[in-house]
DNA sequence: TCTGAATGTAATTTATATATTACATTTTAT
DNA sequence: ATAAAATGTAATATATAAATTACATTCAGA
């Protein structure tokens, strides 16, 4: 489950802390979300998205069989 | 929860059955997703994309506030 | 028509995403 | 160097995604 999350989130200068309660979740969902050990909801990816000024594709795309 | 994936379903031609069996849950959370009453996980979504030839963006994007 | 396939949906159960608490490690600035 | 901030991660609890079973409804073809 890897994603472009904490590269998306430093270009807008969030620590895992402040991202976590601008979407309402913990900073430890955060975290694990980044490391790619967590397989989040559709609705956390979008309001991720969101604080990052992002598209699903550009953070949690991953081609098939990658 | 809004998002295309009848649509999509339907142009690669699958029931929800099928598509439902391609990608590893049943046919009702297939519906519940149609019907825009569910909140999947990441991996589903992406399941589900690969299966009708779609990427997130195009089947579960919904924009901030809509 | 009518018959079966496709779909909507409800109740209950099971698996797992997320919260909470807590502590260790790593970074960063002083 | 050191102290604080940021991050990794573990254990347990809670909320909810998804399974299961079941039945009703819609729709296309014979």
């Amino acid at each position: 489950m890897k994603n472009n999350l904490k590269v998306a989130r430093i270009q807008v200068n969030l620590t895992q802390q402040q991202l976590a309660k601008k979407v309402g979740v913990t900073r430890q969902t955060i975290s694990l979300i980044e490391k790619g050990k967590y397989n989040p909801t559709l609705k956390l990816c979008l309001e991720i998205c969101y604080a990052v000024n992002k598209t699903l594709d550009e953070i949690f795309w991953v081609d098939k069989g990658e």
